[in-house]
DNA sequence: CCGCCTGTGAAAGGCACGTGAACAACGGTG
DNA sequence: CACCGTTGTTCACGTGCCTTTCACAGGCGG
């Protein structure tokens, strides 16, 4: 079956594929496939979601995301990773119905790691 | 260079049909049939979706679409490439209604993939 | 009860793209 | 040579999307 992928994460959104579950994400076409449906997402949606994916199963704090994706410190305050979380689960579970992809860890950031609603 | 490590995708449409869906392209020809109706596009209308649909379901960079049918860098503020993918969407939608063929990703490019318009 | 944290809808400003039209370059025709 | 249809390029003006920020609501712990 399926093996965690524990790939030697780079901190650059390499140029191969990410595969986990049902997601692909592209990084040289910006484009991410779930279900077999391709899911059209702005840059920072596709930043945001390439950061969570790269290290899938892990919890990723809210500082760590901000400076991956935005590039800078996290200032008090700034609730942009929120609105981003909630585009982009929108998103991937519209193309997926019943499942979920990121858990939120209250005090501590996200998590991506497809799993059914049951 | 800037060759893409690849399939024997080349910038010059090969010899042999391209089929799609609904959607058959014939280099040979410079012709396009779509929905079993004859299609006529000018030599530039056909050199880009012959670019785009060699990649179908994959995200085509307008850098590369440019350099791929016109040949040479694109220059900042260029709007051949909007204006072209605007008269090739028209004449495959007006032979195949409620389907769109060419998709937009803002930010990075144009999507080949024959989709109900839902 | 009071803060802190996150979910979520919406407004504002900027920018990429959609789209109709004008213009120039050709090639064919009478 | 004058006229005309086609093609490719550029311009001008919307329009919708993207990003950020604000505002309000609910949950949880102290």
């Amino acid at each position: 079956m399926s093996t965690p992928t524990e790939a030697p994460q780079s901190a650059t959104p390499g140029e191969d594929p990410i595969r986990i579950a049902q997601v692909e994400i592209r990084p040289t076409e910006g484009l991410a496939v779930v279900a077999g449906r391709a899911v059209p997402l702005s840059v920072r949606e596709f930043e945001l979601l390439s950061a969570l994916a790269s290290r899938s199963g892990h919890v990723v704090a809210r500082e760590e995301l901000f400076s991956s994706v935005w590039g800078g410190p996290l200032r008090r305050g700034d609730r942009s990773i929120d609105v981003y979380v909630h585009k982009v689960r929108q998103k991937l579970e519209a193309a997926s119905p019943g499942w979920h992809f990121i858990h939120t860890h209250i005090g501590f950031g996200y998590r991506f790691s497809p799993e059914p609603a049951h």
